[in-house]
DNA sequence: CCCTTAATGAGATTGAGTCGCAATATCAAA
DNA sequence: TTTGATATTGCGACTCAATCTCATTAAGGG
């Protein structure tokens, strides 16, 4: 299903507007395939002269994460980052401490340990966050060689 | 070992000095069984009637950190909280959203899905955060009883 | 077209965490 | 011991993402 509709369909479900903001902002999150910042977003459609408050930024992009449009991700605790959902499957993610690298990888093991505290435990997960850090092949090379 | 002797070793190893301060929040860090907040450290020290100042509570909890006496984790975004590693192995956390209560795993899995991704990738892990963000068992049948 | 209710923007505010710097303490070597 | 190079401390100022306030504006059902 197209996003649009997606989003469209939430506000609707949960007596919302949709406003302009709310669509522009979509729309350019849509545009993005990498992970990006709140702040960035926020210049970036600053930067093609439409007019959206930092506040709206914020505001529209937790909808995004409520309908399941955009996963949020805590890298680095500096800030968080966020992903569209759309034509991606679950994954988690690698950080290169020394230059910043992102590599995503996916476990079925990952799922499976969900299930299994799920059912021992009796919960009801909603997200969960997985983040190795460390450095990869490049810095790990640069480095020995010092 | 002794932690306190392992700090004191890793001071000695890096050049860095044996003081008071470091003492008092390496002591105080010990006794605690739970996870911490650094703010909530910093008042606990005053609280006692010893003088350590905010910026040496973040700095010693970092060199603790670095030393492997201290594991640091990012629960929330909101700050990070601060755990020892003494007498525990590895585990992860479950966080949940409506009680805050947490619940500790293991699951030797993810150590070979660590150790999967190294090889392939050749990286070099220096550390990892892995949450799980939902309903207990009780708040779960909280909602679903109004 | 109205009217209730939600949304927006601008700027103030928050709060964890960091930084700069002068004053002070540590500790190895003399 | 005493000295001196260097690390450490504390304080307060600062940063910066994120949130909040609130007056103004807009959406959209009836």
């Amino acid at each position: 299903m197209e996003a649009q509709k997606i989003f469209v369909d939430y506000l609707k479900q949960n007596d919302l507007k949709n406003t302009p903001e709310r669509m522009v902002i979509l729309q350019e999150v849509m545009k993005l395939d990498k992970h990006f910042e709140a702040e960035v977003l926020f210049e970036h459609i600053k930067s093609i002269n439409i007019k959206v408050s930092r506040a709206s930024i914020y505001r529209t992009l937790d909808l995004l994460v409520q309908c399941d449009l955009v996963n949020r991700i805590n890298f680095d605790n500096t800030c968080f980052y966020y992903e569209t959902t759309m034509n991606k499957s679950s994954h988690d993610h690698f950080i290169c401490t020394e230059c910043g690298k992102i590599i995503e990888f996916y476990y079925s093991e990952i799922e499976k340990i969900h299930k299994n505290i799920t059912d021992k435990f009796e919960l009801d997960i909603s997200e969960y966050s997985h983040q190795i850090y460390g450095k990869c092949k490049d810095c790990k090379q640069k480095k020995s060689l010092k």
